[in-house]
DNA sequence: TGTACATCAGTGAACGCGCGTTCACTGATGTAC
DNA sequence: TGTACATCAGTGAACGCGCGTTCACTGATGTAC
């Protein structure tokens, strides 16, 4: 199997940056090697540096992939609720706040997943600035499940309401298995949308 | 340098427990590695196995110390404000959202530090054991910070209060730099503590 | 208290292994005529 | 449309390196007499 097309090149490009996302929320930044990332793509490591400069390169781009990804499904959950502040809360934080959320992090939100990877990466790595704007996007969403006519008071309240969430997401994965995992994720939840029926 | 006393033996075990709670914290479990442990306690990485099982065992017992390191700086500050719960949430939570917190992992809270490394753990990692039960005394020291008499009450209103300071405290790390790193912190303290004078 | 020697904490070289990255090579793709 | 050949996406061996762990060794410590 030798030279592709450009056109598979461009969807081998595009299935490495995916694999890649959803590796990278898993097992973190330093947790997946170049070889795996590849194979999550089907394809060997030899082509990697055809596609990407460096594995910080791809980080940044798997960064800035899995926070799209999140908005996109947010922005999905937004427009179901047709403005109502109070359902855009509840159709952003109840699949949020769920044990199938805290299981599957290659799928679940960037900004929780990522981190504290970033958290720890150099200042001067590109993918700390993919995670910024990315989570930039995320708040900026989240501003539309406050009803104030204030913007300031909008985005104070989006970055607390992102603050419990992704809190509670973190905790209630490192607890994992334990009962307290479900208490964090029941008592953010009602804190945020009241008491719950079921 | 051949064969230290069993005294000095006992304080070099310690030395490096102490520096593995800060390492870990710093880096992350899998960012330091047996060499750098042993170094930062003064000692060259051979010795390593005559006191650890494996980089495992010293995970658990680091991560233990680190939660216990914690606890008592909390238990300190819970003491001096003398049974007032809204004193003493002002004092565990004006220093823990700081940037001068945010910028120093290693000898910050163990929950928010490790939360990311211990939750992409297996189940039977030892470090997983020690977390958990180090995450639950903090909640039960939070539990002070809550002026009710239900017990239940103030266990599910401590969750809440945790999630929102890890939370913060893991964004504003991974965003540092930015002004919003200082809007997060601003914005979760404010709305747990009351606009602040200052 | 002093001597003889066994113990064992710490050293540093070495183990097999996987990492990020490089590179010579392969052969289908894409192009010039 | 068909042929000749240059291009280049992907392969897999190899690079130097650092990892967790093991082990033969060193020599001060601790003990038996």
């Amino acid at each position: 199997m030798a030279r592709a097309s450009r056109e598979q090149a461009d969807k081998n490009r595009e299935a490495i940056e995916q694999a890649s996302s959803r590796l990278f929320r898993e097992r973190g930044l330093n947790g997946v090697s170049v070889a795996e990332l590849m194979a999550g793509a089907g394809l060997t490591h030899g082509g990697f540096y055809g596609h990407f400069a460096s594995k910080d390169a791809l980080a940044a781009q798997a960064c800035k992939r899995a926070f799209e990804e999140s908005a996109a499904r947010w922005e999905r959950r937004i427009e179901r609720a047709a403005g109502d502040p109070q359902v855009v809360l509840t159709n952003l934080i109840e699949p949020y706040l769920t044990q199938a959320h805290c299981a599957d992090p290659g799928h679940g939100c960037a900004a929780a997943a990522l981190a504290s990877d970033v958290a720890r990466e150099p200042a001067d790595k590109p993918v700390r600035r993919a995670y910024l704007e990315g989570f930039r996007s995320l708040v900026q969403d989240m501003e539309s499940t406050v009803a104030s006519d204030s913007a300031q008071t909008r985005h104070k309240e989006a970055l607390i309401r992102m603050a419990m969430l992704v809190g509670a997401v973190t905790l209630a994965r490192a607890v994992q298995g334990d009962t307290l995992s479900d208490n964090i994720l029941d008592a953010v939840r009602e804190r945020l949308l009241g008491p719950s029926s079921d």
